[in-house]
DNA sequence: CTACCGATTGACT
DNA sequence: GTCAATCGGTAGA
């Protein structure tokens, strides 16, 4: 396995080709507890100053401040007293992310059980403040640079397969605006994926 | 300073 | 299916 981080240039781009390209990546978080690490299957495509459903369209603030620096970031936010984790694309300046939102465990089991206390296997790392919690991550990785490899990253590493067609695209979870466009991608029928079954398809 | 509310989750009918 | 907990960020007095 070639478990490079993903370089500069692969967050350097579109955000929606971004979010279609980080399906079946896999993201590791390593902690002094240990190594947990799981393929990713479920994102959404946040679109800045051009979308207002992103919390970069009403300009920056202290909370959104690293999704307007550079590509390759980690950009974490509280809702709901949880945390949610975001990767930052395309150059400094235009504020766009992707919202990681389900993963499919892969190392690390009892770490993550433990975190999550003691849960089924499914309801894990299923939803982005749940996975969060799973991997450890809250605000003071907010700005964290997923291309060094260390703390948490994403590898230049397919483990999961996810042709086109295995790729469903679909509305965005929980929001109030922007509700028709499809900004949400996930891989078809994995058991990682959020939402009730509605979301599913 | 207070008041409102959300890119959620989990418990409950 | 419905609904309340939870608390930091933000806007407004």
């Amino acid at each position: 396995m070639s478990a490079r981080p993903l370089p500069r240039e692969f967050y350097d781009r579109d955000v929606v080709q971004v979010a279609r390209d980080l399906l079946g990546k896999r993201l590791t978080r390593v902690t002094s507890e240990g190594a947990t690490s799981g393929a990713i299957v479920e994102v959404e495509a946040y679109r800045g100053q051009h979308d207002p459903a992103a919390h970069s369209y009403r300009g920056q603030t202290a909370r959104n401040a690293t999704m307007f620096g550079p590509p390759g970031h980690l950009y974490v936010y509280t809702i709901h007293a949880k945390f949610c984790m975001n990767v930052v694309t395309e150059p400094a300046g235009v504020a766009h992310a992707v919202l990681i939102r389900g993963v499919e465990p892969l190392d690390g089991l009892p770490l993550m059980q433990q975190r999550r206390g003691r849960e089924p296997l499914v309801e894990l790392t299923r939803g982005p403040a749940r996975l969060c919690q799973a991997m450890s991550v809250d605000r003071t990785l907010d700005g964290w640079d997923l291309t060094l490899g260390r703390e948490i990253w994403i590898a230049d590493e397919q483990v999961l397969p996810t042709p086109d067609t295995a790729i469903i695209a679909s509305p965005r979870i929980g929001i109030s605006s922007a509700q028709d466009a499809l900004l949400r991608f996930f891989v078809n029928r994995n058991a990682f994926v959020s939402g009730p079954k509605r979301y599913h398809r």
